[in-house]
DNA sequence: ATGTTGACTGCGT
DNA sequence: AACGCAGCCAACA
């Protein structure tokens, strides 16, 4: 078995799939992507892949991942800071103080809510 | 090739 | 409960 063709980042494209798969009115976790996607820890390269999808022509909904705390982490890294709770109240989701407020409520994890 | 960084998370203090 | 440190993976200089 020869090694395998790494393509072009086709974890990127795993996590964009997964992102998308988030239902609208919802949030998910970086964590919780990448332990689906088979890295414990990979939180990290989720909110990357997160930050590179800006500049991907896919449409990935990247306003609906925050951190474990439910908190907009990856807010400053849109035109503006408020974007991001925008987006997510426009969706239903009550943010306040760059934080989701009931937070559980809200959240979706893929390995649980998907199968 | 090595070192640094990053939209994180979990555990220890 | 809050803060700090370490782990983990990939892109960049």
């Amino acid at each position: 078995m020869g090694k395998q063709p790494k393509d072009q980042s086709n974890f990127f494209a795993d996590v964009y799939e997964v992102v998308k798969l988030i239902p609208s009115g919802r949030v998910s976790s970086y964590g919780a992507i990448a332990r689906y996607l088979g890295l414990s820890r990979g939180a990290r390269m989720v909110g990357w892949a997160m930050m590179s999808s800006h500049y991907s022509t896919e449409q990935v909904p990247a306003h609906r991942v925050v951190n474990r705390q439910g908190l907009l982490t990856g807010r400053r890294h849109y035109p503006t800071p408020t974007q991001m709770q925008e987006r997510l109240e426009a969706e239903g989701i009550p943010v306040k103080d760059e934080q989701v407020q009931n937070f559980d409520h809200y959240f979706w994890d893929p390995s649980r809510e998907l199968l």
